[in-house]
RNA sequence: GGACCAGUGGUGUAGCGGUUAACAUGCCUCCCUGUCACGGAGGAGAUCGCGGGUUCGAUUCCCGUCUGGUCCGCCA
């Protein structure tokens, strides 16, 4: 079709020059024998105005219109209008395609709700915002597809239908029609085939990969999601992460021109959860845990004095208005994070305020007061349990609550940072297993692989997280190389030498064969564009994605199939 | 698997033991030559998610259920 430019191309230097526009009525304003149209393509809205000269079809909202006319200046500009300087005189009308009345209103100010712009994807597409946030995430695939290619990374493709493997999340499954009972899965990520290509000799290696895990969603978690994948081999950990800072920096330079400045931190796994109370802390805020474990132990409280470990974290001016009421729907909140319960105390000037403050005599009440810098009005919260882990965590949920409830974090601020030394196993807390923080094929660090098989709790990970704004945005690690450790680790987690066989035994055999040192990362792109695109719900940055019950209420997907594709595939639905 | 919140014209909300179910926006018709959130006049459009219960009477209260969302578990 004929065209001569995008709307939003239009300037007051175009004044003069005839014009040929394709796009979507977006808004119509008829005066009577004067129409104006806001005509809609990609790159934004150009006002036609038509006077009573010309033939004018019935034109209606969302139509598809071809205007022919000539770019005029405006005598009253209009300031909110990239093109508001200007405006097209029509010439010509000529309607396209006709549109229906839309269930939602195609602007950035849309009042439908996400489950009505998620069954009419296609319109809520239409939006700019929408569009904006598209293509912040093809902007960020683009430089990362430049900076990887000029650091001689090789793009690869990976297998999407291939073999479940035990641990890690449910698998997406798909039934095999050759194979009657035999099962391929979706991957969960690349990462054993990506770990293959270094052993197949591409050294550098990345993919824009789609992962599938068949788990419950999240506003930040999908179950289809992408990754930008990536492999190294001879690099060590400082050589990694010095490339994907730069990569980084790349990324938000040119895809909202913000400079990072490198290198970035790196926190300990044991310091992140120490001090912030999460493996993913958000620093752009204070509100830092802090352990008081030894000044509550002189207290005849038995919950502090009985407890291994007491930390605190202090809300400042939080104690005005701060009701009962409050304080129980915070320990309900706080239950959730596995706290079972905590202490709230106000500071008044020199004393303590609140239920547990009898338990404090002055002196105790004035050393906890100025260990923790409190001031007057402050909130204190103290947790204390024998489990250290649930302290930290159950405070660090409670410190970014009241960080978004005060507005601690100010917007487009960006904070990133590597969280490092990862443990390289967790125990469950109930059947108290083994499994692995990371993933099985992380590489421990060389200072504590001595203790895999006599103290594995001890032995860390050569690990490491992105972490930017409290989100993880991405993760990877050095990887083991070597055929012994690797069986070994299997046999740590506990699989039988038919499970080790059966799932890694190709993988293992790979490694007779001169395997290279290596390593990667991943990060989510999903997330990484949330971030970059000011958003806080995944949805926003997938153009079609799913909703929480993983169904797409678009398609209906996922459906019912007939009895003939049933029976094809040898399989019975049990009802 | 669990907790919490929500479900009322196309869309988004208000309401409340008895209403002609309200408002905004969208839609339709007419008027309007400088609008840009155009304005003016009129109009259509809702079995108040579904099922049951309490009640003389339920959109409103109770129970169940479905749907959507947020979170916990889960996400190697």
């Amino acid at each position: 079709m004929e065209r001569t430019c995008y709307n939003a191309s239009l300037s007051i230097k175009d004044v003069g020059r005839s014009v040929t526009l394709i796009g979507w009525v977006s808004k119509k304003r008829n005066l009577g024998s004067l129409l104006f149209i806001d005509l809609r393509d990609r790159s934004g809205i150009v006002q036609i105005t038509v006077k009573d000269d010309v033939k004018v079809p019935d034109v209606r909202n969302e139509y598809v219109l071809q205007v022919k006319g000539t770019v005029s200046k405006k005598d009253i500009p209009n300031p909110k209008l990239k093109t508001g300087a200007i405006e097209i005189i029509a010439r010509e009308i000529i309607v396209v395609n006709e549109a229906v009345t839309t269930p939602l209103i195609i602007d950035d100010e849309t009042d439908a709700l996400e489950d009505v712009r998620l069954k009419y994807r296609y319109l809520d597409l239409r939006r700019p915002i929408m569009q904006e946030k598209l293509k912040v995430r093809s902007q960020i695939v683009k430089a990362a597809h430049e900076y990887l290619d000029s650091r001689d990374f090789l793009e690869v493709e990976t297998p999407i239908l291939t073999l479940s493997t035990p641990e890690g999340a449910r698998d997406y499954v798909v039934p095999s029609r050759i194979h009657h009972g035999s099962f391929y899965a979706l991957p969960q990520s690349p990462q054993l085939f990506k770990q293959l290509l270094m052993i197949g000799g591409l050294e550098r290696y990345y993919q824009i990969a789609r992962c599938f895990r068949d788990e419950d969603l999240r506003a930040d978690r999908q179950p289809d999601f992408t990754q930008i994948d990536i492999e190294t081999s001879f690099l060590d950990e400082d050589q990694i992460l010095t490339l994907m800072e730069d990569l980084l920096k790349k990324i938000f330079k040119d895809v909202i021109n913000y400079e990072i400045s490198l290198p970035l931190r790196r926190l300990s796994y044991d310091e992140a959860l120490n001090r912030f109370g999460s493996d993913k802390p958000d620093t752009r805020f204070g509100l830092e845990l802090q352990d008081v474990t030894n000044l509550v132990h002189k207290t005849p409280f038995a919950l502090f004095n009985q407890s291994a470990c007491s930390k605190a974290i202090v809300i400042p001016g939080y104690a005005e208005g701060t009701s009962r009421k409050n304080i129980d729907e915070l320990q309900f909140e706080a239950k959730k994070f596995r706290l079972s319960s905590f202490i709230a105390l106000k500071v008044k000037g020199e004393h303590l305020e609140g239920g547990a403050a009898k338990f404090f005599d002055d002196n105790n009440a004035k050393a906890l007061i100025s260990f923790l810098k409190a001031g007057n009005n402050d909130l204190i919260i103290i947790a204390s349990s024998n489990n250290h882990d649930n302290v930290c965590f159950g405070l660090g949920a409670l410190r970014t609550r009241y960080a978004r409830e005060l507005h601690l974090v100010k917007p487009d601020t960006y904070d990133l940072l590597w969280v490092v030394d990862f443990p390289l196993f967790e125990r469950d807390q109930e059947s108290g297993k083994l499994s692995p923080l990371h993933h099985p094929f992380t590489r421990p660090t060389p200072q504590t692989a001595q203790y895999l098989e006599s103290d594995p709790a001890r032995v860390h990970a050569s690990a490491y997280d992105i972490v930017i704004n409290g989100y993880e945005a991405g993760g990877g690690s050095l990887r083991i190389y070597d055929q012994k450790m690797q069986r070994t680790i299997f046999e740590v987690l506990g699989l039988s030498d038919v499970d080790i066989k059966n799932k890694f035994g190709f993988f293992l055999d790979a490694f007779k064969y001169g395997t290279p040192p290596h390593g990667g990362i991943a990060f989510g792109l999903d997330r990484l564009t949330m971030i970059l695109s000011g958003t806080d719900n995944i949805r926003d940055v997938i153009a079609f994605p799913k909703n929480l019950r993983a169904s797409c209420p678009m398609t209906d997907a996922p459906s019912k199939i007939d009895q003939e594709q049933l029976d094809e595939l040898g399989i019975k639905i049990v009802e």
